[in-house]
DNA sequence: AGTTCATATTGGCTTTTTTCGATTTGACAC
DNA sequence: GTGTCAAATCGAAAAAAGCCAATATGAACT
């Protein structure tokens, strides 16, 4: 099985989840910090944390520190990569 | 939790797995048959069975029957769709 | 250095997803 | 009907993902 496989499925996985998408429908109103993201979802500190790293590493999502705040955005590289990868993927080979 | 982010969930389910990816593949140089996805691929008929009614579900997969054959092949409106979705999900509002 | 606060990480556990072999279903041919 | 073949479904097992409480890290401040 392709490697690459591996690495597309995990830009998607910013979409297969219903936490995830949570997040992303909170960050597309702006950037928000994680403290602010725990209470708007209902998720606890970890577990925000441990869907962020995902989220990070899908490329969806960026982070900016300031002092010993995190702030989450949506990143307009990754979620363009995700949207020219999602053509590639379900485009017909000639 | 939005309800519906379970349902949109659904459809990137087609795309963070690598399975579903290598199928998916496979179906971009047309319609194919599962005993032929079965060979192509290295999964197991059952398996493969599991992953197709997914990709069905998604939407992104269509079924065609011919006697006791199922030819699997890309759906247009289904991957019109995810793309209008993705669209969507990652758009900042104004 | 010590304290405080925000986030990351860890280990154990539960839940969900995926797999497998076996069985069933459903279409065709005889 | 009986046999055959492709695909779906089932029940159990394995694998992966997610959650939580606890702990660690790291930045800011005193």
């Amino acid at each position: 099985m392709n490697n690459t496989h591996k690495e597309n499925a995990c830009v998607f996985k910013a979409f297969c989840d219903e936490t995830p998408l949570a997040i992303l429908k909170q960050l597309r109103s702006g950037e928000k910090c994680a403290c602010v993201l725990i209470d708007d979802i209902n998720v606890k500190q970890s577990a925000l944390s441990y869907h962020m790293k995902i989220l990070c590493e899908s490329g969806i999502v960026a982070s900016r520190q300031e002092g010993k705040w995190t702030h989450y955005h949506l990143s307009q590289e990754g979620t363009k990569y995700a949207k020219e990868l999602l053509v590639l993927l379900t485009t017909p080979k000639i």
